[in-house]
DNA sequence: GCTCAATTCAAACGGGTGTTTGAATACTGG
DNA sequence: CCAGTATTCAAACACCCGTTTGAATTGAGC
């Protein structure tokens, strides 16, 4: 059941992308080899090679098929807004569902592999690789500009920067919760609620609430209406010089070998 | 510069744990090699299996010493605000100020390693691994039951469920904030603006404004007050099926490649 | 000073990696 | 039907991986 195809039906490049992309959600970027790919594509390694030229290059189709559907899809529904409010701004409510609700929709589609993408691109968002954090930035960069302009038009007298630090902050909740591994999931006592449908409401609202969220410092309004109370004086969260907890207290050793019982960890 | 180890003092052990939380912040845990590490930490790299065991095992033991500290930080400010308050609930902005407050004072600890530890963690918390994220969840146990059910006393009228969800969010902002790695930086030109200690109020802010959010569906309130106005239905959002844009339009063909010319991509 | 365990070391092992090669096959336009 | 390109294939290449080995080195206790 593991070494299926998705769509046999289809060509070789196709197949290859398909394969990829599932198993770079499931194993990470690094941790799948090409043969791995080629093997649940049905295809020879070289063909691989043959059809992208490189691993990277094959990385890179992978998000830029995907980013493609994404970025045309938020585009199509904040064009859609913006001509509805007839140059006017909108409100703060519609930019996150053409940017958020979009990406959520695009989430729950599983047939069509919308789901595994969007669970890749969150999980990617923090990879350590320089190479496709860069790309995805750059295939990213036309969106984010019509977004940013948008919620600038949106928060007339919130400052530019603080903007563009919610956003992101929203963008790593969003991203966070798409990837459907985070490690607390166990910690919580949630059970596999994976479904996207479910998800859209609760983290909308969420959204929406921090990004209307009073600015830090004083209690400044936002938008046309934001809660009034609570605005906590929340600077200089650092002082005090970190105090260093106790070691972890000997037993030093290996853990688990099979050398000639060096008898290491009988130290007591 | 870069083959220099961080405490040329330290024992073996330590310097292959410091060296090893470095590389792994920067390339990740699977692009990060045993000989990288003990390279690094000018040691041996049999040194490393003498002392872990194993690859896996060394990985466990960094991601034990910092969550270590990190998880008796928590506590102890928890401890320290629940004494305070004599039994009776603690306020949700407290219960954040000792759960993430208290993360990214840990994480502008730049000298002893907390903030390296910190941005690997928030890189971590969406590895693919399974392995991994199964150990940091066992590890995140006991602190996420205390604050779990701090909020549920800091929040009575708000369903167990929507906190913990509301809780997942908002450990996905802080850990992307953390990463410091998000591919949007570029795209939204935010400067190299590293320091935990400018995000900590910006962060603080979006977060319990989300956190006190009125919940999706109607107007509900939250806590004492909550921001009244603005409780749109974002029900089913998913409907219509998805269109499933053009594709990426032909030219195949390989990307780089140095065959002897097979001429191909000369289709036009 | 000697003993014995703890630690370090260079070298090798088997296996998996991305990539390349040159030939075999499939396909398509004339 | 045939020429010529596009695609697939098995095999090999050089390299890096985690792990193991057995000997050398160190260091503390008697």
């Amino acid at each position: 059941m593991d070494l299926e195809v998705s769509r046999p039906e289809a060509d070789t490049r196709s197949r290859i992308l398909d394969a990829a992309q599932g198993l770079f959600v499931r194993h990470g970027l690094e941790a799948t080899s090409l043969r791995m790919i080629t093997a649940r594509a049905n295809a020879n390694i070289a063909a691989a090679h043959y059809h992208f030229g490189s691993k990277d290059a094959l990385i890179e189709a992978v998000f830029r098929r995907g980013l493609a559907r994404l970025n045309e899809m938020r585009l199509a529904e904040l064009d859609r807004l913006e001509r509805e409010a007839g140059g006017g701004p909108l409100k703060p409510r519609q930019v996150l569902e053409a940017f958020f609700g979009t990406a959520l929709m695009l989430a729950a589609d599983r047939d069509q592999g919308g789901f595994e993408f969007m669970r890749l691109l969150g999980r990617t968002m923090t990879d350590p690789n320089q190479f496709i954090r860069t790309f995805i930035a750059a295939e990213y960069q036309e969106v984010m500009e019509r977004f940013k302009d948008a919620l600038f038009a949106a928060l007339p007298k919130v400052p530019h920067e603080e903007i563009i630090w919610r956003l992101h902050f929203m963008l790593g909740a969003m991203s966070y919760a798409l990837a459907g591994t985070d490690a607390l999931r166990l910690a919580t006592g949630l059970s596999g609620e994976d479904d996207p449908r479910a998800i859209a409401p609760r983290l909308m609202s969420f959204l929406l609430g921090g990004l209307r969220a009073p600015l830090a410092g004083r209690p400044a309004e936002i938008a046309k209406s934001a809660a009034p109370a609570a605005a906590p004086a929340m600077n200089r969260i650092n002082d005090a010089p970190l105090r260093q907890p106790a070691r972890t207290s000997g037993s030093k050793a290996l853990a688990r070998s099979n050398r000639p019982t060096p008898s290491h960890r009988s130290s007591k």
